[in-house]
DNA sequence: ATGGTGGCGCGGCCA
């Protein structure tokens, strides 16, 4: 059972990209972020005609997040409880015997702007949120950009990015206190190249020079981590023409049923 | 170097 998370930074603009890399690695779901389209736009004909479903919640220009599988997608959530929030960030569903929560988290634009309170905000709802599906959901995978940098391994000067957003300890702190409720960071189960990121900013060539984060995770409850045997960056899409600022990450489990071959 | 690039949408915001 293969699933994987890729924020598109537009649906539209990155479809061709989502297509072919749906073709080559086949997985059986996949989490989208930064879809940018609202729902009526959004292309479900051709991602049907690729062999997968899709839900979505939409939002036009900002945000939007979305999960394609090759099951059906079941018991649909959009909102995190506690936050009446018109930013569509959020995606939950059952697939298969797995609990999906998709996330594209707030970025936090600085430690002194208002986005920050409210992405330390939302984290916190996020906690709470996870500790009841945890209890409901012993296959729970939450995966998506987290807009946080987990440890100092995870970004390639910490020197340099020392007290900034996507770094800083309050941040750090949020993602602790959520792992620690029983989730593993599955990227971390396995050995790694040094310097592996999952988003590297479209200037100054950072991509090139590797100048990168790894902040698009996906996090397994303690039954599924223990099933997880694979997870990768998949650094090639970051490579085509007009990529994402993102790249895909893949994590497979074992003893899942599985729609795919 | 307080820059740089890209998406959306057509001025400025967001990342």
């Amino acid at each position: 059972m293969k699933l994987a998370t890729w924020n598109v930074n537009s649906l539209r603009v990155r479809l061709p990209q989502v297509l072919d890399w749906l073709a080559q690695v086949r997985p059986d779901i996949l989490a989208l972020q930064e879809t940018k389209l609202q729902d009526p736009d959004f292309p479900a004909a051709a991602i049907a005609d690729a062999g997968y479903q899709a839900v979505f919640a939409g939002q036009k220009t900002y945000n939007g997040v979305a999960l394609l599988s090759r099951l059906p997608a079941t018991e649909v959530v959009t909102d995190l409880p506690g936050l009446a929030d018109p930013q569509r960030r959020v995606l939950g569903a059952s697939i298969g015997a797995l609990r999906v929560l998709n996330l594209y988290v707030p970025n936090g634009a600085s430690l002194d702007s208002d986005k920050y309170v409210y992405k330390l905000e939302w984290l916190d709802k996020l906690h709470a949120y996870v500790a009841g599906q945890l209890q409901r959901c012993p296959l729970l995978a939450i995966v998506g950009d987290f807009n946080i940098a987990p440890e100092d391994r995870d970004v390639h000067d910490p020197k340099e990015w020392e007290g900034s957003v996507l770094v800083s300890e309050p941040e750090r702190t949020a993602l602790r206190r959520l792992l620690e409720l029983g989730l593993c960071d599955t990227f971390r189960r396995f050995d790694q190249p040094e310097a592996s990121f999952s988003w590297w900013d479209y200037r100054a060539a950072a991509f090139r020079r590797n100048r990168g984060l790894r902040i698009d995770l996906i996090l397994a409850s303690g039954t599924l981590c223990e099933r997880c045997s694979a997870c990768r960056v998949d650094k090639d899409p970051r490579r085509l023409a007009q990529p994402s600022d993102h790249t895909p990450v893949v994590a497979e489990f074992t003893d899942i049923p599985s729609a795919a071959d």
